[in-house]
This record gives C-alpha cells, sequence and structure tokens, in this order.
DNA sequence: TTATTTCCTATCTGTTTAATAGGTTATGTA
DNA sequence: TACATAACCTATTAAACAGATAGGAAATAA
C-alpha cells in the first residue's frame, strides 16, 4: 500500500513546477538541485507526467518544463494516477475484468472498490495549489 | 498502492473463517480448498494474523483455527494492518518520524497523512460481518 | 557553432514477493 | 500407546520490481 518514489518524486516535482508557475520553462538541473533528486532519475520518470498532457516540453538551451495547466487545474490524482499507473488496491480491478473467474460473488472485491472510491475521491479533491498555499498548516483541509 | 497477496489472502481467510464462525476450530486443508490458495503459503501468513491476538488456535487432530472475536468486532483494517504491516502510505510517517530532515516543512506529507486518514476511516468501518452480509448488494454501505 | 537541455535505451544491484519444501511438535481418537 | 492429523518453524528459490546509474542522440537558443 505504498507511493513508490516513482510517485513520490513526481509529485514533488510537479509541486515545483507549482511554486515557479508563470516564470517560463524550469530546468530539470533546477528541480533536481532544489529537491535533492537524482537527475537522471527525475528524466525517467518525465515521461509518464508528459504522455498524460501535464506538462510543456522545450529542448535545448533555456529549455525546460512547465505546467500545462494552472496549479488551481491539476489534482494529486492526475499526478499519482500517470506516475503511477492505476490507484486501483487490486489488480482485478482494472485490465480485462475478465481475468478473474470469481467476480460476481467474490466478498472480497466490494470492499476493494470503495477503498479504491474513497482514495480517489480525496486525491482528486486536492490541486497543486492547496498543495502550495496553506495545506495542512490551517488551510481548508483538515486532517 | 496495490494490496500484497499476504493482504488479501488474510482477509479471504478471515472471512471464511467468519462464514463458519460457531463451528468450532475450521482446518487449514478446509480454507485451502474452499479459497484455492496454497495450504503452505497460508501458514506462512497465519502468524501475522496470530500475534495480533485475531485467532484462536489448536494443534493436532480436530485442530485449526477460529475467529477470536465476533466478525462483527473484526475490521478489514484490523486483518490488512496485522497482514501488511502499516497501512501509511509513504514510510516517514512510522517508524522513527526523525528519518526525514524534510518534515516540518515537506509539502506533501500532509497531503499523505490525509490519504492515510480517510483508507483508514473507510476500512476500520466496516467489519467481517459487514463483509459476509450484503455488502455491495444492496447493503448498509454504497459503492 | 556551441553550450545546454531534453530524450532514449541499456544495464545493474538489492529487495521483495509469492511461493515450495521438509521436517518438528502438539493433540484428539482408536 | 500408537497413529493420523494439524499447527508450527525454517530454509530455499525463481521471478518481478524498485531505484537507481550511465552513455549517448537530438533539439534549440544564444
Amino acid at each position: 500500500m505504498k507511493i513508490s518514489t516513482r510517485g513520490r518524486y513526481s509529485l514533488r516535482m510537479m509541486i515545483d513546477l507549482a511554486q515557479h508557475y508563470g516564470e517560463g520553462f524550469i530546468s530539470l538541473k533546477d528541480i533536481s538541485e532544489r529537491q535533492d533528486i537524482s537527475k537522471k532519475y527525475l528524466e525517467q520518470i518525465i515521461p509518464f507526467l508528459n504522455r498524460s498532457g501535464l506538462l510543456i516540453t522545450n529542448r535545448g538551451h533555456m529549455g525546460g518544463y512547465q505546467l500545462a495547466k494552472q496549479p488551481s487545474e491539476i489534482t494529486v490524482n492526475d499526478i499519482l494516477v500517470s506516475a503511477e499507473g492505476s490507484l486501483a488496491p487490486v489488480s482485478c480491478m482494472e485490465n480485462d475484468p475478465n481475468l478473474c473467474p470469481k467476480q460476481g460473488f467474490c466478498l472480497t472485491l466490494p470492499i476493494y472498490q470503495g477503498l479504491y472510491k474513497v482514495t480517489t475521491d480525496y486525491l482528486s479533491s486536492i490541486t497543486l495549489e492547496d498543495a502550495i498555499t496553506g495545506f495542512g498548516t490551517g488551510g481548508t483541509y483538515s486532517i
């Protein structure tokens, strides 16, 4: 039930980009140094966020990344789903549902479906804007 | 963010025991056959549930397991925590919190703490009794 | 043309997962 | 007491995954 490094780094990278939103393209070098994450590893994570359309890219000199939408329009769920794939707690909820012959009378499936719903609802309710403005320190959301 | 086989099998095993609650000791052989799970593998999972005090054990002939409490008194959270360890989405929330030097100003930690809360609240709200009686098929909980 | 930066692919090491296997100890019953 | 049954304990293994590191190709602004 742990979020992998890929998901955690993705979130930190996107928060960093949100903090520098409107400042043009931000290079991985800068993010890497600020967040203290291997640049080479970030390079491997970026494609997951890129193919979901969360980023705008510019290669070459003065290149880098910026958010494709405003921080208020990108949710933590968007990011984690892009980075980690489905957040479904069991694999029989994704892919081809026909894989499991017990679906239909499985007593655990409804439990996992409910779990999936509460996590997705929660993560979809938090935007990058929330993340960088007072969330957890007297902000809108109570923890 | 997946629940491991150990957690999933634990839940199925406990649901099986709930379905046969009041029938004395149930052997792993029976559970293994009904649930179509390797008996040898179940043997390795049992200690996690046992040390949490969720089971009563009897060895030898006519031995087996039964729930230590009524199905209505055991939650899915109890089971998954026993089997998987902490359900915290990031490891910096468990163990020694001093491990992460960024705690205190980390922008992602509050997000993970909130996620932990909604999942724990949900899983703690479902008992084994819920699981075996109509949950998901018109029962109390809406999915 | 050059420095910078993204992009692409391969490799590697350690850990975890999901099992299989073999033997030891306890216990109810004949 | 003998015996079948069942929990208990420990070791081993094969495959997958995590979390990087590395080297170079392609694009682009100055």
